[in-house]
DNA sequence: CGTGTTGCCGAAACCGGTTTCGGAATTTAG
DNA sequence: CTAAATTCCGAAACCGGTTTCGGCAACACG
């Protein structure tokens, strides 16, 4: 079924029906219905390349995921994947997916799918502070959006949730309960986010008049090993914290190993608050009070505005940020009352305090 | 850079470039040779869609993936991707990608690529037993390749692992510790794979002289809860089983919880063996005994049928099994003493053998 | 030396759409 | 009623490749 097909069968010229599909303004209303309407009845769908060839559009995005061992973002790819998915099916657009294992693996693939157009724009996980994707993109002239921020952000799109709140929060949020000691385990400052997040976390710090003690401040740690291995190190200190704020949630389940492996209980001993809400997160025990991150939203999202940046769009307005959803479950809680010196009322209240803040 | 500027730069025709890319038997070596090294010197790369107007062939493989609230697959999904990607770029070839919640959504996806031509064949993942992406895509002549398999596989090519050897084994190990009431909990018997697994655990019985007890056999649980619900159940029989078999990690897992609710200790006083080597099992505790399944394997191998089939292999001759292979840890072992009365030494002997079977 | 072959490449059609251009028919203005 | 403007569609070029066809030159053969 071509277009030929439809034009012959309606005693019209390709060039015509090809017009009224797309709209053109020189076709009367009438034709315009009649080509509609038989054209759905035969069931026509233009082929994609065919279009392809003379719009230099395939209507179709890319996205290159990063498979590392210590992928702690393998949750969030099926839900993130659906939001695309969606968003491009949606403006009848396609995905095309690919993997890559390291920078240069990631920047080859890139490129493949940039010279044979398989790809009119993509979708960037996994901002670095200094994104050489974003460089070489800008430089071919080939539409990008970022999951993450940039500081030096001229010419970018971009979706992100606000961690450095979140962080702050969960600062701000365990101070509430009388916690002073809360140590902050990041992720790899090579990426945005973790720079971010740090910020969000020193700003918490401020804000409920604690002091800050950089041994409490731990960072490239995105598993479970290395989440025990950084909690390990802050309970030897000799005036460890009560409280950890964990950058990725994965880094937190480690520090249940840890914790156990002390004689520690989480949420008892130990506070632990994370971020990103995977679903291991619940079946922990206790589970683990962490703020939520939509991925399904973020792909469906980025997919939409890197379609209208193709669409022309200027890519500084097409900037979307959104906070992160706690969910406060068993593994954060005032500390033992060894030392803190807080009756029942007021931990209470500092408690309703900080939870009406963060909502 | 397009191919009549390697044209001109060489004082040849853009057609005869063309065939000398694309290794014509009437064009000279000499030639060929100077064609490839400029085209590559100049950085020309075919525009995959300008070339699928004429061939037909977008080279680009589909996969449609479906996200159920029970997803139990996500956890592949990352390396399955990879695997397919690694296999498709290292010829060239490239991957769409698409997301689908139901059984309609999925089959008017699969349509819209196949109309379209996005895809020039599909990888179908989670093969039922009356498969209707297999009776269309047969209809439309367009190839696919299971993975799965299928009883009336003619026509089909596929990957799989034989899981029901896996069952028959777990069945025949839990025999050699000792056990006795051996039960099994399968996952949904839409999927073929379900149906075959049943058959390995049916065999595994008839393999350890063990009789059959339809009691002892559940099905439908792909998730914790479900795994949990159907542990309960069988814990409650009036004689229940010292060892259970589950199709699916992600029930097995809730075994854990069922168990720890009646306060039986798994790899004590409950013994468990999943299938599919989910990275959550290992972290369980005890770690859980299963079979592993290598789905980036699997991914890589689909993509290279199908690529073949595509190329023109009949479809038929484009099949392969594989063995599951077992983790042994710690979730299985030798029926506490209060009913069986083998010595230490005969279940040591037991074990041993089982294992060598099990290699 | 004339006549087939063979090797090698140019010319042009072709794939299925999109877009430009021009002109016939109709409407509006004068 | 004529001239100008408008409406609407056909014709054809175009996108960037692939594939077919034909013919020129070089070579082999009788």
């Amino acid at each position: 079924m071509r277009i030929k097909d439809v034009a012959n069968a309606l005693d019209l010229t390709k060039g015509t029906v090809s017009r009224a599909l797309n709209g053109y303004a020189d076709i009367s209303e009438a034709t315009r219905q009649r080509v509609r309407s038989t054209a759905r009845r035969m069931g026509y769908v233009p082929l994609s390349h065919a279009q392809a060839i003379r719009t230099g559009r395939a209507r179709s995005l890319g996205l290159v995921w990063r498979v590392d061992s210590h992928d702690g973002y393998r949750a969030f790819l099926s839900d993130f994947l659906d939001g695309v998915s969606r968003a491009a099916s949606a403006e009848d657009w396609s995905l095309t997916v690919s993997t890559a294992r390291s920078d240069d693996d990631e920047r080859t693939t890139i490129r493949r799918l940039v010279h044979e157009r398989k790809a009119d724009g993509f979708i960037l996980p996994r901002t670095t502070v200094d994104d050489a994707r974003v460089h070489w993109l800008r430089a071919v002239q080939t539409p990008f959006v970022l999951y993450g921020r940039l500081r030096d952000g001229t010419g970018c799109s971009w979706f992100d949730f606000r961690g450095e709140n979140a962080m702050r929060a969960a600062v701000e949020r365990l101070a509430g309960m009388g916690h002073s000691r809360i140590a902050f385990v990041n992720g790899d400052l090579r990426y945005n986010y973790a720079v971010l997040r740090e910020q969000g976390y020193l700003s918490g710090l401020l804000q409920a008049g604690l002091e800050l003690d950089a041994s409490l401040i731990m960072d490239n740690a995105m598993t479970r090993d290395a989440g025990a291995r950084a909690t390990e190190a802050l309970l030897r200190l000799p005036d460890p914290p009560t409280a950890i704020v964990f950058a990725v949630d994965m880094a937190a389940l480690g520090a249940y190993r840890a914790a156990a492996a002390r004689g520690l209980g989480i949420g008892a001993d130990l506070s632990v608050i994370g971020y990103d809400g995977i679903p291991d997160g619940q079946f922990a025990s206790p589970p683990l009070s962490t703020f939520s991150v939509d991925s399904r939203m973020a792909g469906e999202r980025l997919a939409t505005l890197l379609i209208g940046q193709i669409r022309g769009a200027a890519p500084d307005s097409l900037r979307e940020t959104v906070e992160a959803k706690f969910i406060a479950r068993g593994s954060d809680a005032p500390p033992a009352c060894t030392e803190s010196p807080h009756d029942e009322a007021t931990t209470r209240a500092a408690i309703v305090a900080s939870q009406r803040r963060t909502k």
